[in-house]
DNA sequence: CGTACCCCCTGGCTGC
DNA sequence: TGCAGCCAGGGGGTAC
């Protein structure tokens, strides 16, 4: 379900609970996600200290010791869950309605046993996430995180860049926002946010949107609202990070709690200021684009 | 090469 | 009530 500050909520709770324990046990419950994991998979994470907890883009990247680092994706419903003795006996909320006592639920496929006593359970019901286990200093080559655009943060992406993504392509400007070689981290919700806010119609051309000066107003005005809404759903989710447990970045976490001004609110009136129009929604490459025609050109 | 489309998977909801 | 069909926040792979 997750999206970049979603997982950036993720990344800041596993952070908080793993760094510095050791894994004493990795129970894998089946053999595969979205794609088998590694051989030996298990034997190679068993027995580390966990030292860090990265992201890129969407990516959780945790360092081990031995410079080693697990990569885990999401996916569409991916999400972990903290359990454990000090945990078990304070209040706090689970995610997803697992139950308090045994956290077992049925979509679990992969349980970390820590030396705490406490562990970490990923559950993921449709099966898109991904895991994965490669040195770290090999980062760089790694085939999902090879060829990933800037991230969507103010101190990184910028509207010169934004434009050189841009430019020349003829696919919509939805479609190149979306794709993670442009921004990396960008997902449906948000893109369809940051196109209203910036006032952009979703199916502008890229190209057009880069324009032919080295800067256009567009490129200048998506910058400018990609860093706002980004930087406004991350200090939303850690607003609400405090004493957790379930660390998958919707509910509790912030994301419902969210108020979108386009995104699900197809035939409702536009939340852009002054403006009069009605949310329309349309499907490009097969995903649903919300967005208000009378203000966003 | 860039782009468009299909697919992985499960479950919840809608409309007939 | 039953069930077919549609939808979901991701992204890799393939066919043009």
């Amino acid at each position: 379900m997750p999206e970049l500050p979603e997982v950036e909520t993720v990344r800041r709770g596993l952070e908080h609970h793993l760094v510095g324990q050791r894994i004493r046990e990795v129970e894998l419950r089946r053999d595969d996600l979205r794609f088998p994991f590694p051989e030996g998979f298990d034997g190679m994470l068993q027995g580390r200290l966990v030292e860090r907890v990265d992201r890129r883009a969407k990516y959780l990247l945790i360092r081990l010791e031995g410079g080693l680092t697990w990569l885990c994706h999401l996916g569409m419903s991916g999400r972990w869950t903290l359990l454990g003795d000090d945990l078990e006996s304070r209040p706090g909320r689970f995610a997803n309605g697992a139950s308090v006592g045994s956290g077992e639920g049925p979509h679990d496929w992969v349980v970390i046993h820590l030396g705490n006593e406490s562990r970490a359970v990923y559950s993921d019901h449709r099966r898109f996430g991904i895991m994965d286990c490669f040195l770290t200093d090999q980062q760089d080559s790694h085939k999902l995180l090879a060829s990933l655009g800037p991230e969507p943060t103010p101190n990184h992406l910028t509207p010169m860049e934004l434009a050189e993504g841009l430019r020349g392509r003829r696919t919509p400007i939805k479609s190149a926002l979306l794709d993670q070689k442009t921004v990396a981290g960008l997902g449906n919700i948000y893109v369809c946010e940051i196109l209203h806010r910036a006032g952009v119609s979703p199916r502008r051309s890229a190209a057009s949107v880069a324009g032919r000066t080295a800067v256009s107003g567009r490129v200048e005005r998506i910058t400018g609202a990609t860093h706002d809404v980004i930087t406004e759903a991350i200090d939303a989710g850690g607003s609400t990070l405090q004493d957790f447990r379930g660390v998958d970045g919707d509910d509790a976490m912030g994301y419902f709690t969210h108020n979108f001004l386009v995104y699900g609110r197809e035939d409702e009136p536009c939340l852009g200021d002054g403006c009069s129009g009605t949310v329309s929604r349309i499907v490009q490459s097969n995903r649903s684009t919300f967005f208000c025609p009378v203000c966003q050109r």
